[in-house]
This record gives structure tokens, C-alpha cells and sequence, in this order.
DNA sequence: CTTAGGG
DNA sequence: CCCTAAG
């Protein structure tokens, strides 16, 4: 992939093709979005297509979560695109209609090479064609070792690299919307499928409900936006985001289904099985006298490369990290093969013999409680017997058996979806075959008794459907780990939890402004991170205003994770170009609608 | 629903 | 992050 370099720019000039607006009628499309079907969707329904799958067994469990590679990126690779602008003087001249990002690159496509992806990615000429090229780009390994491409692709760039650092702004978590409308903490996650966005309706339905798929990340594990063959990309994912946002249950709505189960959250039989919802309308739940909490959230695709030469402890740390960012903490990430624990910290996924065989598939976390949040469930779960958590002393099963969990929460949805009362006993699920006692039952589980929160995964041939559904199975009705581990947030408990933008999801975010201006939080999102529900671009709009004040303040009153000061300088740059565009009032052009792909 | 801005 | 006015 050959480049001119940025050698014949004109950069004067700005000469931005004619850009990237979108016509207000596009605007007005938007108002269009249709808000029927999701307007009730909630829980309920979100739960019973979730029955629905288990019952046809779509869900089969595997693990696949972990995706082998060789690369081991860290956040240390640095953006190159801050040379952007430091290489062309930013003169007034510049501050022409126009995405910044093409101004200040002045993408006059006489003028880049021909092969120039920039060309492709940003002449927006044709969003068909500029997916597949961009696609072909993409698709190309190590593609990334082209400088040439580098510099002249910034968002590619960046994308790749947040690609390839598993470190995407999207899709930490996924679900927070889903845990927002129910209250049932299940962690679902599924892996690398290669799901068509442009599905049947039941599976766009699907992925939007539950985003158990990353569609950020193909088979190729390229980026959506740059598959080949999906026509007006941007309008599906559009569409999408627009499902996605009328799922979401608003805080207030969630607020009230709240109270309103405090009123009848009477709990039916002390050996009922154990989940009982508290979304269900009043007058459904009055049938039930239960009280069924469930809380779902997902971890949408752990992705993650490691070397063979890794040690078990980085795998941990690594599925730690994204754990704790959904949990809070309060969990241990142990490494299972093939149901036995690894214990041995310092071997090598090479040498624990995970690497190898296949063994991926073999391959289990549990997550386990600490100390101290196992005394605290332990405690928990005896002030309240008959909590979530079975007591039910004919059960063999224990808590920590994830197969028992399993078997709860989807009953739980079997119940939902059948509208009938559940049963006194939870039978195992026929549908359900999981392998998942090797998982626990391992003789080494050392947290049997008070596991609070199993992740196991399993292999299940469905090589369309890998799911790696770990369970938290939580000791007080509707509240999540967090809450247990401190009450005294109760009342906060519907604030969300708070997750510091990362350095690559800055820098994603840096690069979707610089692209689209300072007034298009929504498109932003769609932009950069589409897949990362639990970032609004209300969130977004935010970052952006403290981004904006760190880059102003002296690095040593910053806090929180540094942000590099390439990135800060960016941003100055764009909030400063942008806010020029505002106090001309010039018409801020939106981009074209597959500006982002 | 989005944006903008204060808290 | 939350909340909310305004469009």
C-alpha cells in the first residue's frame, strides 16, 4: 500500500470537497425512528426472547471468548494522528465548511494517491465502495505496518489500533442498558459469530436486544463498518443505534419500576427457586406473589489476544480488567482447564498447556468472590435466607454451581415467556446440557460454598453461537455486587457505574470529533462507539467538555489516567476549530451519513 | 430525541 | 455522571 505522502496538499486551502453535510431532511429521518415496538420493550420481552433462545438451544455455551493472537498491544501504541495537525499550519483559512478531519487534510482526491485509503475513507463518495475498499484495507494484515497508511488514515488508524488493543471504546460492557431495564445480573457473552447486521429481522432484533454480538468486530475481526456488502452500513447501524435507543429503559422509567416492586416483592415460598422478577407489571407479578429480580448485564465480547508465552496470571489480569470494569471489583478471575483449576500463576498459557490443541475451547473463568466479598455475600445470603440464592435443602446443587445458576435464571426466563408460575422446584433445564460441572465441581474449586458469581464456558459445537454466559447470581434481590459490597450506596444504586474513558477510547472519541465537530454528540456515537452502549453521547458530550478543561489545566492537577498530552493537544486543536465554526456560525457540515466508516 | 449546559 | 431546559 503504496502513499503519496502528504506531499502535494494543499492545505491553504482547506479544500474540502463539498462536504458531509447532512441535509436536514436527514436530520428530520431521524425523528422518524420508529419508537413502537420498543417503547414496552423491557425486560419482560428481553427476557422471554431470551427464553426463547434457550429454549431452542441457540445459546449454546462456549467459550471462544478468548481469541488467540500474537500481539499483545498495550495502550502505549501512540496515535500518530496528532501530526495532523502539527504539520500544516492551522490558519484561519482553514476554518472552512468542513469535517475538520478533511480540511485540516486537505483530502482533495486529485491529490492523494490512488490508493490512499484516506482517499477512500474520506472522499465519502461512495459508501459502498468505500467499504469495500476500506475493507480490503483493513483486511490486510499488518496493513498496519504501513506508515503510509498510518498517516494518512488517521481514523483507520486508530481504529485498527483500538482493534488491535482490545482495549475498543466499545464494548467493554455492553449491557448496561439491559441492567438498567431488568434486575437480574446476568453476564452474557458471546462470542465471535459471524453475524450478519443485515439478518433476518429475529436476529437484528436479536443482536440489538442484547448485543450478545460484537458487531464491531467480524469475523475477520474487522470492524463492522468495513464489511463488504452492506449497503448504507451507516444506516443500519444507524438503525441500530436507533433500536438500541429506544430500548433503553430511561432512568426515570426504571426508577418507577423500582418502587413499584417494593410494593409487591413479597417472596412466595422460601424454597422457590429463586429469581423472581421485579419488572414484571404489577398485576402480573400479583399472580406470582414473587418477587423476581433479575438484573442483566453482559460482557459483550472479551476479546482478547495474548501471547502463548503470557503467563496464566496476565490471562487473569486481562480478564480481570474487563471484569472489574463491570463488576466494580470484589471478584477474582481464576483460570480453569478443562474444569480443573490452574493454579500456577506464572506459567505460561504455553506451558499450562492452554496454548495448545485447541484448548481454548477447554478453557473456563470463574469468578470468584474475594475474602472479604465472600464473607460479605455469605453474610448476606444468611440475613436473608431465602434470597435469591436457593436454600432449598434438597437441591444438590450448590450456589457455586453454575450449572444450578443456570438452570435458575433460565427458568426464571421460562417463566417470563410462559406466563405461568414458576415452579416450586427448579428442575433442570432438558434443554440445557451443559457441561458445566466440570466447571465448578472441579475438586480444586475452592469457593464452592460462597461463590456469588460463576462465569464458566462451555463448548458447544454451534460454532454460530458461542456464548459465554457467566451467571452472578446475587444474595439480595435486585442488588448488584456493588451494592453488596456497599450498602451505603443503595440509594445510588441506579447511578451508573462510573467507567473512566480509557486512553484508546479517548483518543477514538478525539478522532470522531476532530471528524465531526463538537455539536453532533449523537453522531459521534454512532461513529466511534456505536458499540459501546454504556457510553451515551450525552457521556460523550461530557468527556469532551472535561477532555476539553484537562488539556487546560497544568498535568499535575489532572487526574485519573493520564491522558497523553498528543491526544490533549488534539483536542484543543478541535475544540478550537470547531468552536470557530460555531462563532461563524458557519454551517457545520455534517458528513455525509457513512462519514464514520 | 438531541443538544447544551449547569450541577 | 446526572439532570433538565429548549428546540
Amino acid at each position: 500500500m503504496v502513499l503519496k505522502k502528504r506531499l502535494g496538499y494543499d492545505f491553504n486551502g482547506f479544500h474540502v470537497p463539498p462536504m458531509l453535510q447532512v441535509p436536514k431532511s436527514a436530520k428530520g429521518k431521524r425523528s422518524v425512528r420508529k419508537k413502537v415496538d420498543d417503547n414496552q420493550m423491557c425486560a419482560f420481552d428481553l427476557l422471554a426472547t431470551v427464553a426463547d433462545e434457550l429454549l431452542v438451544g441457540k445459546y449454546s455455551l462456549s467459550p471462544q471468548k478468548i481469541v488467540t493472537g500474537t500481539s499483545c498491544p498495550t495502550s502505549n501504541s501512540t496515535p500518530q494522528n496528532g501530526k495532523l495537525f502539527e504539520e500544516k499550519p492551522f490558519t484561519d483559512e482553514g476554518f472552512e465548511q468542513g469535517s475538520f478531519c478533511q480540511s485540516a487534510l486537505d483530502l482533495k482526491d486529485s491529490q492523494l494517491g490512488e490508493n490512499c485509503p484516506l482517499r477512500k475513507q474520506c472522499s465519502l463518495k461512495d459508501p459502498v465502495q468505500l467499504n469495500l475498499k476500506s475493507s480490503a484495507l483493513v483486511g490486510t494484515k499488518n496493513s498496519t505496518e504501513s506508515p503510509s497508511v498510518e498517516d494518512c488514515i488517521p481514523l483507520n488508524s486508530s481504529f485498527r489500533r483500538q482493534r488491535d488493543n482490545m482495549e475498543l471504546p466499545v464494548d467493554r460492557d455492553d449491557d448496561e442498558n439491559y441492567s438498567r431495564c431488568t434486575n437480574h445480573s446476568t453476564i452474557t457473552s458471546k462470542a465471535f459469530r459471524p453475524q450478519q447486521r443485515i439478518g433476518n429481522r429475529v436476529r437484528q432484533l436479536l443482536a440489538a436486544k442484547f448485543s450478545r454480538v460484537n458487531p464491531m468486530i467480524s469475523k475477520n475481526g474487522e470492524p463492522p463498518y468495513n464489511d463488504v456488502g452492506k449497503n448504507a452500513v451507516f444506516n443500519s447501524k444507524r438503525i441500530c443505534y436507533k433500536r438500541r435507543r429506544t430500548q433503553r429503559c430511561p432512568l426515570k422509567r426504571r426508577r418507577h419500576f423500582d418502587k413499584r416492586s417494593i410494593y409487591y416483592g413479597a417472596v412466595r415460598a422460601n424454597r422457590l427457586s429463586p429469581i423472581v422478577a421485579s419488572h414484571r407489571s404489577l398485576e402480573e407479578s400479583e399472580n406470582y406473589h414473587g418477587k423476581l429480580s433479575i438484573k442483566s448485564f453482559k460482557v459483550p465480547e472479551l476479546l482478547i489476544e495474548i501471547p502463548e508465552t503470557a503467563t496464566i496470571a496476565s490471562l487473569k489480569g486481562r480478564v480481570m480488567e474487563a471484569v472489574t470494569a463491570i463488576l466494580g471489583g470484589g471478584v477474582r478471575v481464576g483460570v480453569r482447564l478443562q474444569g480443573k483449576k490452574v493454579r500456577d500463576d506464572s506459567k505460561t498459557l504455553f506451558q499450562a498447556g492452554i496454548y495448545h490443541g485447541n484448548k481454548w475451547g477447554k478453557l473456563g473463568f470463574a469468578l470468584e468472590p474475594t475474602n472479604s466479598t465472600a464473607a460479605q455475600l455469605q453474610a448476606a445470603s444468611s440475613d436473608e435466607p431465602c434470597g435469591v440464592i436457593p436454600c432449598n435443602p434438597t437441591e444438590q446443587l450448590t450456589r457455586a454451581d453454575p450449572f444450578f445458576i443456570l438452570t435458575q435464571v433460565s427458568l426464571v426466563f421460562l417463566w417470563l415467556f410462559s406466563s405461568s408460575p414458576p415452579p416450586s422446584v427448579a428442575p433442570a433445564h432438558p434443554g440445557l446440557e451443559l457441561p458445566l460441572s466440570s466447571v465448578v465441581n472441579s475438586p480444586e474449586s475452592d469457593h464452592d460454598s460462597s461463590l456469588s458469581l460463576v462465569a464458566a464456558s462451555w463448548d458447544k459445537t454451534s460454532a454460530d453461537s458461542r456464548a459465554l454466559i457467566p451467571t452472578p447470581v446475587l444474595s439480595n434481590g435486585g442488588l448488584s455486587m456493588t451494592s453488596i459490597q456497599n450498602p451505603k450506596r443503595s440509594e445510588l444504586a441506579h447511578r451508573r457505574l462510573r467507567r473512566p474513558f480509557s486512553v484508546s477510547e479517548v483518543e477514538a472519541l478525539v478522532q470522531a470529533v476532530e471528524r465531526l465537530g463538537t455539536g453532533r454528540w449523537r453522531d459521534v456515537k454512532i461513529c466511534a462507539f456505536d458499540n459501546a452502549n454504556h457510553r451515551t453521547y450525552v457521556d460523550l458530550k461530557d468527556k469532551w467538555k472535561t477532555l476539553v478543561h484537562t488539556a487546560g489545566i497544568s498535568p499535575q492537577q489532572r487526574r485519573g489516567e493520564p491522558v497523553p498530552q498528543k491526544l490533549l493537544d488534539r483536542v484543543l486543536i478541535a475544540d478550537a476549530y470547531w468552536s470557530h465554526q460555531q462563532r461563524f456560525k458557519l454551517p457545520v457540515k455534517p458528513p455525509p451519513t457513512d462519514a464514520c466508516m
